[in-house]
DNA sequence: ACTCATTTATGACCTTTGGTTATTTATTAC
DNA sequence: GTAATAAATAACCAAAGGTCATAAATGAGT
């Protein structure tokens, strides 16, 4: 059916511009102090339409999240598809990373709300939740293959369970995020300063302690 | 002044109160969830006298949130207090860092609930976060010292600014917290136990890799 | 013990905002 | 062209944070 197939285009376009219009929100006004009437004039709809497409505010920004991952993903990916021992590909990963935070502030602030969120709900009946954790999970799967081709090739300790340490890895890197999003903190901002240091070197020592916690000792 | 003295004394006393009942409340319901309604029922107040007492909601907040802080404050003291070499300064840090999050969930949650917050205000004019952020470069300053006492001692590397490294290396904990913190995420809880393994061992690894990630190489 | 000034507490009230729904408008199939 | 279905609207509701006029309690001075 054309006309089915051309409604199925429109309802995503809709969804698109729905969330287009809530980036720009967030962007002016920040996460929490965004409200659905402000996104629903934004994107010239009344509110009411917005809950057609979302059936809650947090599935909006669920969405917006899950944006964020893909293009996430979409880096992790690109590093993969290198042909490079194990430990380049993790050093990859983590620069990618470390480029995708700084590039993308608001995605970032999206991850980290969501976050916040995820565990003061059950994630079970959370369709648009599951969808981010699934994504999560292919991004984990990069970083433990990456592992194991480094403890195949030799360039990684094989002291270690490769996916926990990929786990652990990730919860570290999330951290160096946090980091870099309340870089506002001024006693931060300013001992960085006093240093003549910024956030970026920063991330890069921390990947380098990483690669040395990981590789093989010799 | 005795009568004045009192009158301190009982104001504290009441804000104390506020903050139990809030824990309370916030452990039943979650962060999120809780209302100032239901605190005040618990508190046996009414809302308009919780407000004598904190500003804003996010204050009575932050005060548990510094709380929590205070109490981790005393566990890093504690460690420091020991002579011990630099490097294992910086793995009982890690340890007790560890305990805290394992025994106070709710503390855990605090944390990272202002973490969620703080990037969306301007904590210039905002007092109890200031206090927050005080106890935070206290703990920093813990770790810092730890390291510096480390280079000193020859256990750990003297290849990187030690302030910048314990930036780093808090970054990366308050990682793992989070992790343990959403470890009701399904698939992260049934990879562990695939593994035969659980959070504590984890973040015990975790500690491993950052400990030989900064030690002197021999 | 009484009075009055000051502090502390109350609960009714306001406002914002996420979410709902009866109604209207547009679209599609016949 | 018309009936049926889908999409959009705006008025509305309820929950929750926050305020304020009023009342109760407290304490100092006589």
């Amino acid at each position: 059916m054309s006309t089915e197939d051309r409604k199925k285009r429109e309802q995503q376009r809709r969804r698109t511009q729905i969330i287009s219009a809530a980036e720009t929100v967030i962007e002016r006004k920040g996460f929490q102090q965004a409200t659905m009437d402000e996104i629903a004039e934004e994107a010239e709809l009344s509110k009411g339409t917005l809950y057609l497409y979302f059936s809650h505010k947090e599935a909006l920004y669920l969405a917006i999240n899950k944006k964020g991952l893909q293009k996430l993903n979409d880096r992790f990916l690109h590093v993969m598809q290198q042909d490079q021992q194990g430990i380049e590909l993790v050093k990859d990963l983590g620069d990618s990373f470390l480029s995708f935070i700084t590039s993308n502030p608001n995605y970032t602030k999206a991850l980290i709300y969501y976050e916040s969120v995820i565990n003061e709900e059950k994630l079970e009946e959370n369709e648009p939740a599951q969808e981010c954790e699934e994504i999560g999970r292919q991004l984990l799967m990069y970083l433990t293959r990456a592992i194991q081709i480094g403890m195949q090739d030799g360039s990684i300790t094989n002291q270690m369970e490769p996916k926990l340490l990929a786990v652990q890895i990730w919860g570290s890197m999330r951290g160096m995020m946090q980091l870099y999003q309340v870089r506002s903190q001024h006693h931060l901002q300013k001992m960085l300063q006093d240093l003549e240091m910024n956030m970026e070197t920063m991330i890069r020592q921390f990947l380098d302690v990483q690669i040395k916690g990981i590789q093989t000792s010799n």
